[in-house]
DNA sequence: CGCAATTTGTTGATTACTCAACAAATCAAT
DNA sequence: ATTGATTTGTTGAGTAATCAACAAATTGCG
């Protein structure tokens, strides 16, 4: 993983906190290329050197933390539920300009699906979810089942203005994992 | 004046920010060049095609703050001592890390004399001080006499924490000045 | 619809920045 | 004072960003 140039990882810092600031102002579809540029301080041009076009930044950036979320939960493989989801429910707080208008009621839905079916994939990356009270469930009803109460509870806690603290969450939404999971 | 490169501009002003900030952390002398790179996110080279060394560097920014203050002065001429006297110290406000790490006890003293000429020098541009009560009374004293007034009265402000809202160190200097003023 | 205005995506020439490497100067500490 | 480590200031080659200009596509409005 060598170093990329400083100047890169400026261009691209400046120019993805740009689009996410903008679209706390306003939809997607109205941001232009050039709004983008100006609020990165960027000029126009050097965006088209990192992206095709603003559909492709905005897909490079969901797929940016749905990688850093996934690897997260990596590093939080040993934890409890509680723990590991305090870990995510601390990154939601610090990129939550993002999360919470990708979740607004007009945020892309294709960030949705995306972040489900992440939850979903850790979910079986844990291990065997057929367990205890599940016996009997089938393996697929139960990862989305739960998948999406996880989704859920993070969409109700943006949208509701993150109305409980990020620990309170990540306990909360823990023991209710852990309630049905033996 | 054509517009500089958006690069040379972002720049500079990464670069002054770093100083300004580090200034805040540790005497100046401490501050090395790979200091402020590092923090303003920089190439250590970079800083060398701006400035010779960090003591141009800091002449610089105090000369631009001078600068900026001389400026603020002309655009209030026609305001009363009150309201120009809170156009500087919303100013300082704005900037007050450099200008509380100036103006602090082991600031610059370079810069304490510079600032206490600007007065000097704007109090002249006002017009005849030798009015009123003041016939009689030497010039060059008068103007000392109150450029040093003001020039304490900022430094105690910063010194202290700014325990006053900028509006109130603005009125009460500002009368303190029309009282001697006729 | 049809036209004007805006936005897009691309181009090429130029400039600023990066990075690594260097010798010289300065610093620190025994 | 001598050594060793850090910092300085400079260099040159390579790269990314800038800017202006362009045609093509899209938008928006009467």
């Amino acid at each position: 993983m060598s170093k990329v140039d400083r100047r890169i990882a400026k261009s691209r810092v400046a120019i993805k906190k740009a689009v996410t600031e903008l679209m706390a102002e306003k939809s997607f579809d109205d941001i232009t290329i050039q709004d983008i540029a100006d609020r990165a301080d960027v000029n126009r041009g050097t965006i088209y050197l990192h992206y095709t076009d603003k559909y492709d930044l905005l897909d490079k950036m969901i797929e940016e933390h749905i990688e850093s979320l996934r690897e997260l939960c990596q590093s939080a493989s040993e934890m409890t539920f509680q723990e590991g989801n305090y870990v995510w429910y601390e990154y939601f707080e610090r990129n939550y300009l993002f999360f919470s208008t990708m979740l607004a009621s007009k945020g892309a839905p294709y960030f949705r699906s995306r972040f489900l079916n992440l939850v979903v994939e850790e979910f079986k990356a844990e291990g065997d979810v057929v367990v205890g009270q599940n016996h009997g469930l089938n393996e697929e009803v139960i990862l989305q089942f739960f998948g999406s109460a996880v989704v859920g509870a993070v969409e109700w806690w943006f949208k509701n203005g993150m109305p409980l603290p990020a620990r309170v969450m990540a306990e909360q939404t823990g023991a209710l994992l852990d309630r049905n999971f033996e």
